[in-house]
DNA sequence: CTATGATGTAACTTCGATGATTACAAGAAT
DNA sequence: ATTCTTGTAATCATCGAAGTTACATCATAG
């Protein structure tokens, strides 16, 4: 795997799904395709699942396919869900000694702020199925 | 030091600066300051030097200053110069073997690069002297 | 002209974050 | 009961960035 890997192998999966709802799929089948590990694979999904994205089901025959319909998930939903962050909020807690660092913080934590907004409204205009496969 | 640390470093470096124009840092007392090491401290603002945003004279009664009014450098002067990005641009140039990945990768890179965008326009609306200290 | 004090940079070490792996419990269907 | 799946804890491996050491280079004081 790569950069930036959760993001990128949750929204991966999420377009094949996209393309074919109704096959359920296993966390070995999607990592073998996704070149990771079952174990990764499922640490990631999970996060969706608790978002009410996927739905995972045990034993046989179990596996993992969306929660609703692709026209509903946008990748917005999946960038939230994964509690990814360009920000690095950076909130060390550390009584900030100096007035530079001070000053500096609150301007660039605002600027970031306003900047991960834009980006969550940007990921919400667009929904999983215009990166579905099939 | 922490999390972002290279622009942490230079932006908190530069606000000083921008607050007594006058004084010439070594760059073990900016390293004191900023409770790091000389040698990254050299390392960070060799980019600043190569953008024309500080000058540094070596021998005695050397060091580092600002090569231009703060009020003419803005922080996104400084981001660049350092060559930051959100974007972690991942151009594996590996063949995405998949169409899934492909249209994945279109439309979130033109996402990012949007966003990137805004980020170097608002920062560049603001400059190091409203971050200055003194 | 030599000593001193600064930067420039290469090379190596340390550290932290994160993915990969192993192991095993728990649950569901055949 | 067996088999196949997820859930999760614990550990290992890897990689990038900061930290450190070492030393060459250059400018100035004296």
């Amino acid at each position: 795997m790569k950069r930036n890997s959760r993001l990128s192998l949750a929204l991966h999966t999420l377009g094949h799904m996209a393309g074919d709802p109704d096959r359920r799929r296993t966390s070995a089948d999607i990592a073998a395709h996704a070149g990771t590990n079952p174990v990764v694979v499922r640490r990631v999904l999970g996060h969706l699942r608790d978002a009410g994205i996927l739905i995972s089901e045990k034993g046989h025959a179990g596996g993992w396919c969306l929660a609703r319909a692709p026209e509903t998930i946008s990748l917005a939903d999946v960038y939230v869900a994964l509690d990814e962050s360009l920000v690095a909020s950076d909130s060390d807690a550390q009584v900030p000694a100096c007035s530079v660092e001070h000053a500096l913080h609150r301007r660039v934590a605002s600027v970031l702020e306003e900047v991960e907004q834009t980006l969550i409204q940007r990921l919400g205009e667009t929904s999983i199925l215009s990166i579905r496969g099939n």
